[in-house]
RNA sequence: UCCUCAGUAGCUCAGUUGGUUUAGAGCACCUGACUGUUAAUCAGGGGGUCGUAGGUUCAAGUCCUACCUGGGGAGCCA
């Protein structure tokens, strides 16, 4: 009878030991000599090799030559103690079948390290290695505590659309949607495109934010989020940035700016305590290997307070730096990177919640201060990322979004359907985005925003 | 999009102020040695139109121009 697979993760940690198991996985390495070959194969279930111990007496030849790095094999064998250090049980084998080999000639990856940058020219393969797929086991780990954090506090998973007819978010750039024959459009009398012809009879894109939306669907089921994929069209060329990136956006109706805050800072720690908790091998792996004080940064990220000043207050302590910026700090701009650096990595030392900026460079939804200047806007800022999270209390008061939308010149008429949840039973309520990108960036300790996501998509770059 | 650095073997790099016949090294790979290895070790071997296209020069991996690709920084933001 067929064995029944095991996964290494569980074989490793087993201390019931000379018993018949199967593993099956993919070859990270190979050596030995002419009576013993030891391999270790990895199956993804934990960033832990098992060792396979071989008697080249009882295999034969050609077998043992196929199995090189990177190929993928089935071992029946017994679970033993291991005679040799470095690892507490091994798999004496039996039987192997090999699945598919790799040519060791062609195959690109090999035992020793290899660039970030050139494995992202082998996305396809990437997961083989152990960095990647230590970084792809906490994206699924945080994946899934975004939904358990929602879910054991009564918020509600809201499905927002990928294809929206609204382009009033104002949230950057976004890419056309459209089944149009590019060579040979419709066009209107003015010899403009006829977007009436199109699919949905209109002009569509990709969304830029679920937020509207999830605004829609708290005025009713009080909380809920989104966490899907977002698209922005922006000529964006930094580690930070990404043209498709998945973003989480809780929206709570009866939520003022404080409420929204003291979720924010919740939130993150949940999901921090989570990785610490449930990613250990991986994240020492990352510790070890990319960032010496990664675990030590998160640690002190779930037990200290962070600081939550206004706009104003960071104003008044970036003029009184003892530092020279190369863009001069002044009330009404907003701050650049080096400011945000400053706050978190010199001054507070700690992430910073900076809420009450200028309404004139924050969105139109964001709800208006009594003092006419300023709106209940929210960045959390954390170091290495800077701008984690932006999010804001909404304005729920019918003409005073109504006097922003015309202000800001946003199409009146395209909003008319956000405009009625502040005409029927409004609400205050508040939210945020979170980008997870920049989330797994932190939790990673990884440094390029490329490395963190499967595909990513970036400008002149969507390859896979 | 702007600034800046880089592109030489499968990978990571060296290649001096342009000039010593076939452009080097480490790792990887192949062959051999070794009774249990831990990124094993040791010996030998194969492998390169020097990112692309022009240009300067008696002579270009090396200098100039444009473009492509990648890194870092900035802007936009999450």
């Amino acid at each position: 009878m067929e064995q029944r697979r095991s996964f290494i993760k569980d074989l490793l940690q087993s201390t019931d030991v000379d018993r018949d198991i199967n593993a099956k996985g993919w070859v990270r390495t190979k050596r030995g000599n002419k009576q013993v070959a030891f391999v270790a194969l990895n199956d993804g279930s934990t960033i832990n090799n098992i060792q396979i111990v071989i008697d080249i007496a009882n295999f034969d030849e050609d077998q043992i030559k196929n199995i090189t790095t990177g190929a993928s094999i089935s071992v029946n064998g017994t679970l033993v103690k291991s005679m040799g250090k470095g690892q507490s049980v091994e798999i004496q084998a039996k039987e192997i079948k090999i699945y598919g080999t790799a040519d060791p000639e062609t195959y690109p990856l090999q035992k020793k390290g290899h660039t970030l940058e050139f494995l992202r020219e082998i996305a396809h393969l990437r997961f083989r290695t152990n960095t990647f797929g230590a970084i792809f086991r906490i994206r699924h780990a945080m994946s899934f505590a975004v939904h358990k954090y929602f879910n054991d506090r009564n918020f509600y998973y809201l499905h927002t659309p990928i294809v929206t007819g609204s382009d009033a978010e104002g949230a950057g750039e976004m890419f056309r949607v459209s089944t149009l024959d590019m060579k040979n459009p419709p066009k209107t009398e003015d010899g403009e495109i006829d977007f009436s012809e199109d699919f949905f009879g209109k002009e569509t894109n990709l969304t830029v934010s679920g937020q509207l939306e999830a605004e829609l669907g708290a005025t009713a089921l009080s909380n809920v989020y989104t966490f899907g994929p977002t698209f922005r069209a922006e000529n964006s060329n930094t580690p930070r940035h990404l043209a498709e990136f998945w973003m989480i956006e809780p929206e709570m109706a009866f939520y003022d700016i404080d409420d929204d805050m003291d979720l924010a800072e919740d939130f993150l720690k949940y999901l921090i305590k989570y990785a610490l908790e449930n990613c250990k091998d991986d994240l020492e792996f990352l510790n070890k290997m990319y960032d010496n004080e990664l675990i030590e940064r998160l640690n002190s990220v779930v037990e200290n307070k962070f600081e939550r000043i206004t706009y104003t207050e960071a104003i008044d302590v970036l003029l009184k730096a003892d530092q020279k910026f190369e863009f001069p700090i002044k009330w009404g701009s907003d701050l650049q990177s080096e400011h945000e650096r400053y706050l978190v990595e010199k001054y507070y030392k700690k992430p910073v919640m900076v809420s009450d900026y200028p309404k004139i460079i924050k969105a139109f939804y964001m709800k208006q201060n009594d003092d006419g200047k300023t709106v209940r806007a929210l960045d959390v800022l954390f170091p290495r990322i800077g701008e984690i999270i932006g999010g804001s209390q909404r304005e729920e008061v019918y003409e005073k979004l109504l006097d922003r939308i015309k202000e800001m010149g946003i199409p009146e008429k395209d909003m008319w359907w956000y405009l009625e949840t502040r005409k029927f039973g409004t609400v205050p309520h508040s939210g945020f985005g979170l980008g997870f990108e920049r989330l797994i960036l932190f939790v990673t300790g990884m440094s390029n925003i490329r490395d963190v996501i499967p595909f990513p998509r970036t400008p002149k770059n969507a390859e896979f």
